[in-house]
DNA sequence: TTAAGAAGTTAGATTAATCTAACAAATTTA
DNA sequence: TAAATTTGTTAGATTAATCTAACTTCTTAA
């Protein structure tokens, strides 16, 4: 089984992964908030556990093993989002905290049956895809806001950010997802 | 704040307290199934931090500072066994060891909303008292059911060992709590 | 194309929580 | 009450995850 710890790594390393799946070693310690030399040694040791492929100096890369259980990670948190908003009542900028520390909660029954109360969702609260049981992610793209232009009309669809910071911003100017939006100038 | 470690510790001192209060190194080793040297130390940390009072070869006993974060713990994993009950549906023989993990969930709004989802429960599944926001119990004294006789009839209120395995017994011979029951024999 | 700067690694220290081995104190029992 | 047993402590080792300092490799820009 992995540590908490380790689970946090791959999972870092899946939203982190650029299209060839790699990601650098500065970029994971600055996402993460550790210093290079402590993710050195851990990216050996998930290596030696075949989570990831590593060669020195040379970007990491999950491994289908890795990628596999760092999805699952990534789907119980934003199963648990999903339930956090949808049956509990929390907004969207309050739920990214409690759902770091739930993802971690050995149990597959507990998900589970989060899915099933919620109904299979296929998007979590800040529209981001949640992986189904084998990992498979519905990849629907969206386009960027910063490659809209002024007169577009566009339909609010998801954010990268779920920090409470900018979420409550985006609360505050009353957006929320599924809004329709016509661009009339850019900040 | 405290370590998920420390407050196991806090939490087993609590439920392992005699009328005294106090628990022996002994006891606290074999629940936590931690070596007594070990527990010994993480004795004198606690008591750095004033939350127990320790003397050397002298019993342990929580401070008032450490019976209140214990109480809190505890008031966390029982609404926390209340919730995956009635909220998610899950049997009572199944919650205890999920509880385990989210009792530790360092949000107090996620377990005020469980509090209000479930209108301020008292009760846990086990017929455990549920310690109030400051700490406090409804001390209802339950009769042991090693202290009934034949031909007593009395209702089952709680049990005091919340492990799957028994749970799973009482659930094959259809006993739940708030059973009506006629003493016919002693097993 | 090489010198400067950025990125990555190695070596070794630190901290929290655990362990075993050995010893000391307290309690029980013969 | 003295010996045996149980309980508790001390000392020192171990493991996982972190750090800093020093060094190496890679990349970039003059």
């Amino acid at each position: 089984m992995n540590s908490l710890v380790e689970e946090n790594y791959l999972k870092a390393l899946f939203l982190l992964s650029n299209r060839e799946g790699e990601v650098s070693v500065n970029d994971l310690s600055r996402h993460l908030d550790i210093k290079m030399p402590t993710v050195t040694s851990m990216i050996k040791k998930l290596s030696d556990k075949q989570l990831v492929d590593y060669q020195k100096y040379k970007p990491v890369k999950l491994t289908i093993k890795g990628r596999d259980v760092a999805a699952q990670i990534i789907r119980k948190h934003r199963l648990t989002e999903m339930f956090l908003v949808e049956i509990m009542g929390f907004g969207w900028e309050e739920v990214h905290d409690i759902a770091e520390q739930i993802e971690h909660v050995k149990s597959p029954r507990f998900f589970s049956k989060m899915d099933e109360l919620l109904h299979y969702p296929t998007y979590d609260p800040h529209g981001s895809p949640i992986p189904d049981a084998n990992g498979h992610i519905p990849d629907k793209e969206f386009r960027q806001l910063s490659k809209c232009e002024i007169g577009d009309t566009v339909i609010f669809k998801a954010v990268t950010n779920s920090s409470t910071a900018f979420l409550k911003y985006l609360n505050s100017k009353e957006l929320s997802l599924d809004t329709r939006l016509k661009i009339v100038d850019i900040e």
